[in-house]
DNA sequence: TATACGTGGTT
DNA sequence: TAACCAAGTAT
């Protein structure tokens, strides 16, 4: 890794083009009059709330973590006293928000929070990224978000307004590449106070005007300066964008047999895990796959239970 | 780099 | 209605 991906303050103003530099005053301005109220980006949010957003809102959208996230602030107000609880009431919380396993990697956070940062959620972005189920996106969401840094924050709604405004393409690729790194470098404002709020800004405009199915290009602060635009709005013409199955997959049978862990108080037994799903060898393989990422406990005699 | 990993709303 | 989409990470 080249210090480039540290995104410091002293490493990108020489790369900020009088261009891009035209678009962050109207999107910051939009963004002053458009950003949602979220509970994660009040003045008395601190970056434990900031965090617990960040781990709910990877592939799931803000209205179904609204409340979940409500309940985690009021029940676990610290990083050290989620970090108290077992890992299989984290998963309990969790509900249906989706992919159970971030429940248990936002658990195992907390605890090297606890253990090895004082209980304060870390401020360098390194530190961030050694934490369980913390990537390059969430380091630098954490750090831009909770506390004001300079790091481009590059999430699927920036990349599409990045994709479309910079590059002229409606779609950015499937991963993101060293390109999508280098435009997004040139776009960020020298200053670190702007650069956190252009982060945020250019995150909104994505997921309120910027969408993927239908832009609202009439709302859009830039739209007279967006490379897609000003080229005719060319439809995707890229390697077709890769589709989640899910009906008959193990993550579905996954999700049936998490859904029979949770639902009750304690351990469950084999025979109701067995009615959820038809097919045994499949069934068998989603359970295995349970207990292998943490998620499920067996016990002696064919009963399972979440991890204690 | 490609794939696995939940869930539910929208078009 | 099947497909697409949603503040990604780990392997």
């Amino acid at each position: 890794m080249s210090t480039d991906l540290h995104h410091t303050p002293e490493s990108a103003s020489t790369t900020t083009t009088p261009r891009a530099a035209a678009l962050h005053d109207p999107v910051i301005d939009w963004f002053d009059d458009h950003a949602r109220d979220l509970p994660w980006r009040r003045p008395d949010a601190g970056a434990w709330s900031v965090m617990v957003s960040e781990f709910m809102l990877q592939q799931t959208p803000v209205v179904r973590v609204l409340p979940v996230h409500e309940q985690w602030l009021a029940r676990w107000p610290r990083p050290a006293d989620l970090a108290a609880e077992s890992p299989g009431e984290a998963v309990r919380a969790w509900g249906r928000l989706g992919y159970p396993r971030r429940a248990l990697r936002l658990h195992a956070a907390a605890g090297a929070i606890a253990q090895r940062h004082g209980g304060e959620v870390p401020r360098e972005h390194a530190e961030l990224l050694a934490l369980p189920g913390v990537g390059e996106y969430t380091a630098a969401a954490v750090a831009s978000f909770a506390y004001g840094q300079r790091h481009i924050v590059l999430d699927t709604n920036v990349r599409r307004v990045f994709a479309r405004v910079a590059t002229g393409v409606a779609h950015p690729p499937n991963a993101t590449t060293a390109a999508e790194r280098r435009t997004a470098e040139g776009l960020l404002p020298a200053d670190e106070a702007t650069a956190a709020r252009w982060a945020a800004a250019t995150m909104e405009l994505g997921a309120l005007v910027c969408t993927a199915r239908s832009p609202q290009c009439g709302q859009c602060p830039v739209a007279a300066m967006c490379a897609w635009r000003l080229a005719g709005c060319p439809p995707h013409d890229g390697p077709p964008r890769r589709g989640q199955s899910y009906a008959g997959t193990d993550r579905q049978v996954r999700g049936r047999l998490l859904a029979v862990l949770r639902a009750s108080p304690g351990p469950v037994a084999q025979a109701a895990l067995d009615a959820v799903w038809h097919e045994p060898v499949q069934r068998a393989r989603a359970l295995d796959g349970l207990v292998e990422d943490g998620l499920v406990e067996p016990l002696a005699d064919g009963v399972y239970r979440l991890p204690v």
